[in-house]
DNA sequence: ACCGGTGATGTTAGCGATAACACCTGGTCG
DNA sequence: CGACCAGGTGTTATCGCTAACATCACCGGT
């Protein structure tokens, strides 16, 4: 009767390759030193066993894990989801393994209890998607010396922080629809306590100011087409409503369905621009103009900032910020007259 | 200068305790014979010291994690971003840290080498969305002994498997369909190779088949807003086309907008029927009918299936179905006369 | 009063890797 | 020609835990 023997260890291989342990090991970790010969007598015995390196073993000594922890919301979010996706697609490309901690609200608690669960698990770095003031502040719990980086996080703050542009997106966004000939933008904004729906309405601001533009008051709603719906029964009532950006594709979905209803056709009687470019945006009736984040570059940006903490052992606060572009589609045109 | 003190160890606890750390060891692991007072002073001690167990000693002496390897195609589908989201939540609770792996295309080379990067890092289970044939077939690249669940499967395959009963799904949505008077349904299909695709036109063509309604061809797509739009150009030109079964939410949106592209009113002239009910389903013009899975179950039946091979030590292959619901809106109405 | 059982604890031996150091061999140099 | 250096290798200690066994005090039964 065939006894499950246990995984092949370090020593089996040695043993195979006539050599001591430490040599395989040196050949696993590429040192200099090792005859060219021995060394391929050492990585014939690993293919021959299929020998795996215990990482338990390793991290116990080195007291580093290849574990990146990641707390994030409990969402199905488009933004937050892509992020996420490309964000492990990157590390594992760096030969790291990726732990999700989800989170089913953004309070201070949550995301502690999150942190220290990756904590306990010895993970190499902490990725924190903090879109929120409250989840910002959950980062005052976390103890200097472990490397973290912020998505999405508070501006102001000194942590290192990568975010797309928002701003900038939203203002191009708005000069798009006042260069369609419109007098003023709306906005339907996401909750107030977002860092991104802030720098929407920031850039959204600017843009109306730098033109001279009257500055309506801030529709603000939450991330939902339910949201977007309830903001345009709102708006379709007011025929000097002609231009309206939404702070991301969902809201602009319900908005449109709403002045459907109303009977104000997009983009003949009215124009919207949505943010996020969701896979379905260009399916909308009508296709919908919106800006798009590159959620990969944060990614990256993201996990470069990260690993350079790991190494140097933290330091600095450095920034990234990534510029978002605006995908023309059908639901833009000027005013009617 | 104080020299950055590395973590405490469990002797450190003990030594504070004034007890031994395999005393330390028994009360962290609930052992009995302790006793209560001493229970707690190494509880105090503990607390006092900030102290947490370091998991890659525990991994290295018993040989297990707590971490489970989530295999995923790297996608922002609704349905699998939910299911992970889902599941995440569910290990957490059930004091399991997730690992997911994606993979960018689902063919058995980059299922395998997920999987083996999951083995590397000794987790206690492995998950594998494999929604089609090409990433079942990289199950049997699994050596037997490694807990594996399958979510979304073939149905076929004797391995433990949990998947949304999709032919029920799709059954009830073309019963209801000619319950309100249609002669028949069309269908718009994902694409072949996923089960899922085929187990809504397989529930489909058993409900027009019981109800003695014409079968018509299957019109197949892939998952995207893009080919249900296709799907729809076509459909439309098609005036005996009264009701439409789409395999998917996005597909519904796409042929709701090449209905209104070419006239043809959404319920009134036609009828349509997604599956998934994405969070904006209820948004769409009209609001759409649907099939609702139950990510949330899915994910819960794949832990406890999961836990029970850890803990069994494998053992027979159960399998789990879930029952989905129809959501009924607007976007379904009688065939016009 | 003696003995075995039981509950509470301590001691020791690994788990599988890396780090530090010791040990050989040769070749080079004074 | 012996000392020294450096490359290649082996030996030993160690990381922080759990498992297994050892120990000890105390209990009740006869």
């Amino acid at each position: 009767m065939e006894k499950t023997s246990r995984d092949p260890a370090m020593t089996d291989v040695a043993r195979l390759a006539g050599v001591s342990h430490q040599t395989v090991s040196r050949v696993l970790n590429n040192h200099p030193n090792v005859r060219e010969q021995t060394r391929l007598r050492v990585q014939a015995a690993i293919k021959e066993l299929d020998y795996r390196p215990n990482r338990a073993a390793r991290a116990l000594v080195t007291g580093k894990t290849q574990l990146i922890g990641v707390v994030a919301q409990n969402s199905t979010l488009y933004g937050p989801a892509s992020l996420l996706s490309a964000f492990e697609e990157a590390a594992a490309a760096a030969g790291f393994a990726v732990s999700v901690g989800r989170v089913k609200v953004l309070d201070r608690e949550s995301i502690s209890a999150a942190v220290e669960r990756h904590r306990d698990q010895r993970v190499a770095g902490i990725v924190v998607i903090a879109p929120t003031s409250s989840a910002a502040d959950a980062l005052a719990d976390v103890p200097a010396g472990v490397p973290l980086v912020t998505v999405d996080g508070d501006p102001d703050r000194p942590t290192p922080l990568v975010t797309v542009d928002q701003a900038a997106g939203a203002y191009e966004a708005t000069r798009h629809l006042l260069e369609a000939g419109h007098e003023t933008v709306w906005h339907v904004s996401g909750p107030a306590d977002w860092f991104d729906a802030a720098g929407r309405v920031h850039g959204w601001r600017q843009a109306l100011e730098a033109a001279h533009a009257e500055v309506p008051p801030v529709v603000t709603a939450d991330w939902s087409a339910a949201a977007g719906y309830r903001a345009g029964q709102m708006l379709a009532r007011m025929p000097e409503v002609t231009a309206v950006f939404c702070s991301n594709d969902h809201l602009a979905l319900g908005l449109l369905r709403a002045m459907s209803e109303r009977g104000r056709r997009v983009p003949h009687d009215l124009s919207v621009v949505g943010f996020d470019d969701v896979p379905e945006a260009a399916y909308f009736i009508p296709p919908l103009t919106t800006v798009r984040p590159d959620f990969a570059a944060v990614a990256r940006e993201t996990l470069g900032l990260l690993l350079q903490q790991v190494s140097d052992g933290g330091a600095a606060a450095p920034r990234r910020t990534v510029e978002p572009t605006l995908v023309k589609r059908e639901s833009v045109a000027p005013p009617p007259r």
